[in-house]
DNA sequence: CAGGCTTAACAAACACTGTTCGTCAAGCAG
DNA sequence: CTGCTTGACGAACAGTGTTTGTTAAGCCTG
């Protein structure tokens, strides 16, 4: 039995984790994860940086709350949508849709955040999928790792600039071509400037390379990483292979 | 004549980008990435930090030098190597063991970091072995992407500890575990924590998701990647087929 | 040689940043 | 009433990236 929470209302309004959470996310969204600082949360809070660290320990801390809280609403596909890899399919689907939504925020799980309990909700499925897969407990593993990066990394490549520049006063419209558009487009430019005889696939993959529609190389993408687990031999035999390929020449 | 210090010294200008760069290589090695500041580095060099903006135009400009710095020793594997595969396998695997020997570094190319000279080498030849593999120009174009993603985030993956932390000078003997660990240890601990009933499949795979060698595992994800390559039909007909396992719902 | 021009180097400053410390107001336990 | 905890917050500290203006040196032109 809780003991009744005395709900202290002192004289502000306890603005409370979930408002914190919430003012957060809005600045990803808006300004993008480098560019949200405790004083600008503070700030739309209408309340001092120093009042934050009640609820959180560090910046870290607050960044991978929000990274969790972004993944929040993520349902995950029931039984009725298909077999195990259409569910799992659905499922990373919706998560990098999820991520992407906002802005840069995957940037945080590819660093340094453990993962909160939304995550652990989603990761505990894709791994229960992968195992009705028949995929080993050893696959099953490394996949959830493997997973995990292309899904951090999808979100924050479909998220589009990560730097929305907060437009100075004077935008000069003949602006300088390598600072004021979006990385894609400066990747494709860069691609598109090579010199034919020292980078001849470049050039010539140049307008595939950055171009097509997100969803369609996500999935891609998605489809090739199944395909390849479902290619590992079942059974790994008892002793390492790994001879055969490791990327260890010393 | 106001200044007849011993400041301006010949020798002591031009300081070269060449230099800024082991420098602030060094500096990475030693701190990581976000430690590194230009101060820093100018204080290496013992000089201000207004003078680093002679050779570079940001930071992010200078972070991106380095990570193409950390790549120029990679050498390509020569034909007799073996098949396009091996190759591919050999020529990613040295990649991945160049950043990861770098700290953090690879976590600037995944976030905003425009390929280098040796980024665009190491890339024209992996689309090249792609090509000879047998893949199609779309294939072979979001392949490029896949590895990408799989190069960085498994650099930083095997990178070791992110932060340092650099040791409070009473590192309480009883420490709090979940600030004081590597990264991966206190992910291990996350999971084996994990209450049974609600995560049964993560609990059970508790021991294997972050053991085992790191080489062995990364070995293990790109032969995932490029067996899923292989995998898919090598002529996509002239239409899209996006709707088959399309992750967007809406 | 003088004069101009470019370049590298820097000091100082600006507008911030994350974080800590000390304090203050409110509610509750004794 | 006194204590004590909890949340809020002003002020400050030690940094940060970057800009600006000012030097000193080298180099080309005349």
């Amino acid at each position: 039995m809780p003991q009744a929470r005395s709900r202290s209302r002192p004289s502000k309004s306890m603005l409370g984790l979930d408002a914190v959470l919430a003012a957060t996310m809005a600045l990803v969204d808006e300004l993008g994860c480098e560019a949200v600082s405790l004083r600008r949360v503070a700030q739309a809070l209408e309340t001092g940086p120093a009042s934050l660290y009640v609820y959180v320990r560090d910046r870290q801390e607050l960044m991978a709350l929000v990274l969790d809280h972004a993944v929040a609403d993520v349902v995950v596909p029931d039984e009725g949508a298909g077999d195990w890899r259409t569910r799992l399919e659905l499922l990373v689907g919706r998560i990098v849709t999820a991520l992407a939504g906002h802005n840069d925020i995957a940037s945080v799980g590819l660093r340094d955040a453990l993962p909160g309990p939304h995550g652990l909700r989603l990761t505990e499925e894709a791994a229960r999928l992968l195992q009705t897969g028949g995929l080993d407990d050893d696959a099953c593993s490394w996949a959830i790792d493997l997973l995990g990066q292309y899904i951090y990394s999808t979100a924050l490549e479909n998220a589009g600039d990560p730097q929305p520049r907060p437009a100075p006063a004077e935008p000069s419209p003949r602006a300088d071509p390598t600072g004021s558009q979006t990385f894609t487009a400066r990747l494709d430019a860069t691609f598109r400037a090579l010199p034919v005889e020292r980078y001849p696939t470049l050039r010539a993959l140049a307008p595939r390379l950055t171009g097509g529609d997100q969803d369609a190389r996500a999935a891609w993408k998605l489809r090739v990483i199944i395909d390849g687990l479902l290619a590992q031999p079942p059974h790994p035999p008892t002793s390492h292979q790994d001879d055969t390929a490791a990327p260890t020449p010393k």
